[in-house]
DNA sequence: GGTCACACAGTTTTT
DNA sequence: CTGTGTGACC
């Protein structure tokens, strides 16, 4: 495109931000500000406009949907200007599919070869389970969860196991140490990486190995990164690491929109930018074209009560808008019923709106229950976000174990997978997967014909009844991993693949299939990077949201603060706040204060709905 | 080896 | 309240 009417659709912040291109830039990109357009543009401007190649352009966010959505948008920019033809798109996707596949192509420096698996959360459970067992260490004192998850952030800090055991002091510490050296042992036996090792592993090659990060130095002229404040230091690193030839480096984050601290997820990497990169170029973008007024203004009036990190002060042309209702019902029915009360209403007074224009956020998955039964009893449509997803799936899982197990007979979380199935049946299938490991090799097998016959031996299907409808759905589940399977003939490359395919999020039923227009029901993590005419934000409680376990620590309180922030600022038209003065929750009722979060919201934005609800 | 009852714990979850 | 995991028992 050389008539300059690529950046005609940008305001002058957006496009002064994608002009930046060479040299370190930090971008500065409030919730609703037009960020993924910033960074699109930017890459298309990069192609088109500066004429590098697509291949010298990396591009990193934090989901593969993200990903994905980055990549339609630059396909279609490029798509646009028809004066030359553009094929190549640039590599966008995760940190982990980036390491996974320098890992593949030069992990051998360090010891890694190319047919790794990938082991996920619930494997890298198992696997630590099964270290404690064989330590003989209680699971009562050592907690599987809360080993796994030292174990995750010693890998984040990029500590290895025999750093962590010079600087580990006292019981607990010294027997992590234990469990950590123990795991990846089992995990080099099983040929497999969990996903924190992807990224530990890729520092490291590029540490040791100058020559392969010379090479990728060297390969990504531009990289971009996407969602920076939630990276954590292993990521950090590795970004630093990719871009030190060029120091073309483009950061893109808000530390107000950081809700992941607990998961390694460090938002002062973004704030210390201008000094790891003193001559850096900095952008805000601060206009906002998703929210009213009044939501930006609930939204900063909470989040500005955070003292660790900057807050960008937002502002729209679109002044005033609705005030934002809040509710107190009697208990959580009575909540839900509001909230579809006022659904239905909405509906029925602007006959523009669809059942997708609404959606509920809650802090914790329990609270969907209640949603979902009052959903169910009207008969309005609804999605459900989160629960298991496809590849969690007990079924699915079961299976791609079984391959594992042809690939790799070592595979110890898989065998013990199989084996919980069934001695004689474990005992049976290995027999067979003796002689059949040979046949697939002889006859390059496909994936999918090494998985028929495998659930034919193995006689797994047998485990599930057609006419059970729980069973059924399992049996639709393992038709789709056939029809995954089909795609990836290489059996190989179906496992490698498979931990890191975006993760489809499957409705729990059947019949929830072609709903299109319905009400979305989601955790307030769930929902970041989203936007919705109406937003439902329930449990306004002190002891849900906040969460109980965050009121003690500052640092914990000001995430939950962030939490609401991104939760607020979902909304583009009217913001619905909701609360109750008792509450079942695990079985217990109690009492909760109105949270602290409705109360930090000035009063004149908001008004009290006293109408009875049925 | 498989089933059933009881105890127990239960934020959030990109990969 | 409900899903998971353990241990006792057939």
């Amino acid at each position: 495109m050389t008539d300059g009417t690529l950046l005609n659709s940008l305001n002058p912040a957006q496009k002064k931000a994608v002009l930046a291109t060479d040299g370190p830039i930090l971008i500065l990109a409030g919730a609703g500000s037009g960020k993924t357009r910033v960074l699109t543009y930017k890459v298309a401007y990069l192609i088109l406009e500066k004429e590098i190649p697509a291949g010298n352009i990396l591009m990193v966010t934090f989901t593969n949907k993200a990903a994905g959505e980055m990549k339609d948008r630059i396909t279609s920019l490029l798509k646009k200007s028809d004066d030359r033809h553009v094929s190549d798109l640039p590599f966008a996707g995760t940190f982990h599919s980036l390491c996974a596949r320098i890992l593949r192509r030069h992990g051998r420096a360090i010891g890694i070869t190319p047919d790794f698996l990938i082991y996920d959360s619930q494997d890298t459970k198992d696997a630590i389970k099964e270290v404690l067992e064989n330590l003989g260490l209680d699971q009562k004192r050592f907690h599987p969860p809360a080993v796994t998850s030292n174990i995750s952030q010693a890998k984040n800090e990029l500590i290895s196991a025999i750093e962590y055991q010079q600087i580990a002091r006292g019981y607990f510490q010294e027997n992590i140490v234990k469990v950590y050296i123990e795991y990846q042992k089992l995990l080099r036996e099983s040929n497999a990486l969990d996903f924190d090792d992807l990224l530990f592993f890729t520092v490291e090659l590029f540490r040791k190995d100058k020559e392969t990060a010379g090479y990728y130095q060297n390969l990504f002229k531009y990289v971009l990164v996407d969602e920076y404040q939630d990276t954590n230091h292993a990521q950090y690193e590795l970004t630093r690491l990719l871009s030190k030839r060029w120091r073309n480096i483009c950061v893109v984050g808000d530390a107000s929109q950081s809700i992941y601290a607990w998961r390694g997820a460090d938002f002062r990497n973004i704030l210390r930018f201008k000094e790891d990169f003193p001559d850096c170029k900095v952008f805000h973008l601060e206009q906002n074209y998703r929210s009213t007024q009044t939501i930006l203004s609930a939204a900063y009036s909470i989040v500005s009560r955070n003292n660790s990190h900057p807050i960008l002060k937002l502002w729209t042309e679109k002044s005033g808008g609705e005030l934002i209702t809040s509710f107190q019902a009697r208990n959580e029915q009575e909540e839900a019923l509001f909230v579809i009360g006022k659904i239905t209403e909405s509906k029925y007074k602007n006959s523009h709106l669809h059942f997708s224009d609404f959606a509920v956020l809650y802090r914790t998955n329990a609270q969907s229950r209640v949603l979902e039964e009052a959903l169910l009893h009207t008969g309005l449509p609804y999605i459900l976000v989160g629960g298991v997803r496809f590849y969690e799936r007990k079924e699915i899982k079961d299976v791609l174990s079984y391959l594992r197990l042809l690939i790799n007979p070592k595979d110890s979380i898989s065998y013990r997978r199989i084996e919980k199935l069934g001695k004689k049946k474990m005992a049976r299938f290995m027999d067979f997967a003796g002689n059949f490991r040979s046949e697939i090799k002889k006859n390059n097998l496909s994936s999918l014909e090494v998985m028929d016959k495998a659930l034919q031996e193995s006689s797994y299907l047998d485990l599930y009844d057609k006419n059970n409808e729980e069973d059924l759905y399992r049996l639709e589940n393992i038709k789709e991993l056939r029809s995954v399977a089909s795609q990836f003939p290489n059996l190989n490359n179906f496992l490698e693949n498979v931990a890191l395919v975006e993760q489809e999020y499957l409705p729990d039923r059947p019949a929830n299939d072609n709903k299109k227009d319905a009400i979305t029901l989601m955790t307030l993590h769930a929902a970041k990077g989203l936007e919705f005419r109406n937003i439902f934000m329930v449990g306004m409680e002190e002891g849900l949201f906040p969460h109980a376990r965050s009121i003690m620590e500052p640092m914990e309180l000001e995430e939950e603060r962030r939490l609401c922030y991104v939760g607020i600022t979902r909304a583009m038209d009217k913001l619905y706040l909701t609360y109750t003065s008792r509450r079942l929750y695990f079985g217990q009722r109690s009492t909760n204060p109105v949270s602290r979060f409705l109360l930090d919201i000035p009063q004149d934005l908001v008004q009290q709905s006293t109408e009875q609800v049925i």
